[in-house]
RNA sequence: GGGGUAGUAGGGUAGCCUGGUCCAUCCUAGAGCGUUUGGGACGCUUUGACGGCGGUUCGAAUCCGCCCUACCCCA
């Protein structure tokens, strides 16, 4: 099967679909040599630049971007003890320059910390340089020893947006972690994907940290994908790190931090969430290119028609769309199929009735085709635009509505498990109960303090002991 | 973490059990030429592959070992 002919599988076989439209819309190539590592093909790293562009206008509104150095020598990662558990064994470490071995062993970052907090120690020294909001767009590696999949669990994360933030108290950086929450729901309303966000139980917090916010989409197959995480870390790594400044009455104190990430995972989740049978289906906020252009040439007409099309690519252009004329050797139903699969929101055909009649032939990839009129054709591409953005937004949610359950016996969770969905349940936060959950249904406890219009912050009867519990979200997760 | 199956052109495959008939089959894509073009065009010509390393053998895509990689099942 080539990547330009014949149909993806469907869509319901959702691990076939995912692998296979990777490569057929040239988003990655899965074939490099080393296992967990992946090639962003020029079209997929379009979509990324395009997503990620969209992250940094959002956090460049009050935080700075900066770039810290890959690799950490073994002191200072080892400074943190609670934080090096929970990478276990999944750190790569360097241990030669040229043949010989190195002093001192340098860990490939599995994420920043351990570089970036001996540099804020010598960076603060009073309140007056608080706060420090920095984020850095980054690889990390960890040697992954489950499934390795693209964008969901790789060896090599190529796009780790870390934000870690110093505060004077407790409360700043909490607000601090409301803030980074807002701006997770805003990045993803403009990829029309909708979030559940909830408060990670004490033994899936990050290493480190007082709390963690997780922020879950979830997939196609009811499988819950973690997408954005925040945390609240306290003075744990201010003390390890001698992050101190000196407040307002001349004394020394330790710092508040948190620490915010965003990986291609996102990336995941919007290709997942929005594609179809016939391929990807982008938002136009990300598309790389928001409208094609089919030219219809007949004959005689040929010239006629190119002129027209490429005065109609030219005026979109210079209005803001990103616009693509295709003039390739193909019969135009080829085209059609060629950029449905790469997920372009809009499709304007033109041809030799429609230049004589004044309209341009307007396909939505959504659904449903509508004929523009050719002089407001801006503010007609605008409209069909947002249109599509709806649209999407809509399904997303109806998806993940849909997935989603109130149950209050094990019996019922554990079916609704296993049909596909994505449980709430009343837990009473004592360990025993969640690893009960957990083992008898062989699903994770997700978190509690749920924030999700589809899910009610509700109190009951823990499923398990029966005390006074909180509405929880439970869920088998990638 | 445990087990299983498999790697043959850009993609998908036949050949492997029973070593020689294979300078490796077929489909598709790519290239060239021509005719086409309102939902995946057609004809002719043509390029391109045995995952890596080692072993057995007169001879290896085929048998053996290790490595790498992928997929599936269980925890």
């Amino acid at each position: 099967m080539d990547k330009d002919a014949g149909a993806l599988p469907p869509k319901h076989q959702f691990s076939e679909w995912y692998n296979d439209i990777l490569w057929r819309a040239e988003i990655m190539d899965v074939r490099y040599p080393v296992k967990g590592l992946y090639v962003w093909y020029p079209y997929g790293f379009a979509v990324r630049k395009h997503v990620y562009q969209r992250l940094r206008d959002l956090l460049d509104r009050d935080h700075e971007e900066a770039l810290f150095p890959l690799l950490i020598p073994e002191q200072e990662f080892m400074k943190e003890a609670e934080h090096i558990k929970g990478f276990g064994g999944e750190v790569y470490w360097v241990t030669h320059g040229g043949t010989a071995p190195l002093d001192v062993k340098l860990a490939l970052r599995p994420t920043s910390e351990t570089a970036i907090y001996p540099i804020y120690a010598l960076w603060v020294r009073s309140h007056a340089d608080l706060p420090i909001r920095i984020y850095q767009i980054v690889n990390t590696f960890r040697h992954e020893t489950k499934q390795t999949r693209p964008m969901i669990r790789a060896r090599e994360i190529t796009s780790f947006m870390e934000s870690h933030t110093v505060h004077e108290t407790w409360k700043d950086a909490e607000s601090q972690v409301e803030s980074e929450i807002a701006l997770t729901r805003e990045f993803y309303e403009s990829l029309c994907i909708p979030i559940i966000i909830s408060k990670r139980p004490d033994w899936d917090k990050f290493p480190g940290a007082d709390y963690t916010i997780a922020v879950d989409a979830i997939m196609p197959n009811g499988k819950t994908l973690q997408i954005g995480t925040v945390h609240h870390l306290g003075n744990h790594f201010s003390k390890t790190f001698e992050i101190r400044y000196e407040d307002i009455n001349g004394e020394q104190q330790y710092a508040q931090q948190t620490c915010y990430g965003i990986s291609e995972r996102s990336i995941a989740a919007l290709i997942s969430l929005h594609g179809d049978d016939t391929g990807l289906v982008l938002p136009p906020a990300v598309a790389p290119v928001q409208v094609v252009i089919v030219p219809i040439t007949i004959g005689k007409r040929h010239e006629d028609v190119i002129a027209s099309a490429q005065s109609l690519e030219q005026e979109l252009r210079n209005a803001g769309f990103r616009v693509r004329l295709d003039t390739r050797e193909m019969r135009p139903g080829a085209k059609y199929y060629w950029w449905e699969l790469r997920g372009v929101p809009l499709r304007l055909e033109l041809g030799p009735r429609d230049i004589d009649g004044g309209t341009v032939m307007a396909v939505r990839r959504t659904g449903g085709k509508v004929a523009l009129g050719r002089v407001d054709i801006k503010a007609g591409v605008s409209r069909v635009l947002a249109e599509i953005a709806d649209a999407m937004r809509v399904k997303a949610e109806e998806h993940t509505k849909g997935r989603l359950c109130i149950v209050d016996t094990i019996g019922a969770l554990t079916s609704a498990l296993n049909e596909g969905n994505v449980a709430v349940v009343h837990w009473c936060n004592e360990r025993a109960c969640g690893d009960a959950i957990e083992d008898k249904t062989n699903a994770s406890v997700l978190g509690t303090d749920v924030r999700s219009v589809y899910v009610p912050a509700t109190e009951g009867a823990c499923i398990i002991c029966g005390k006074p519990g909180k509405a929880t979200l439970v869920g088998r997760a990638y």
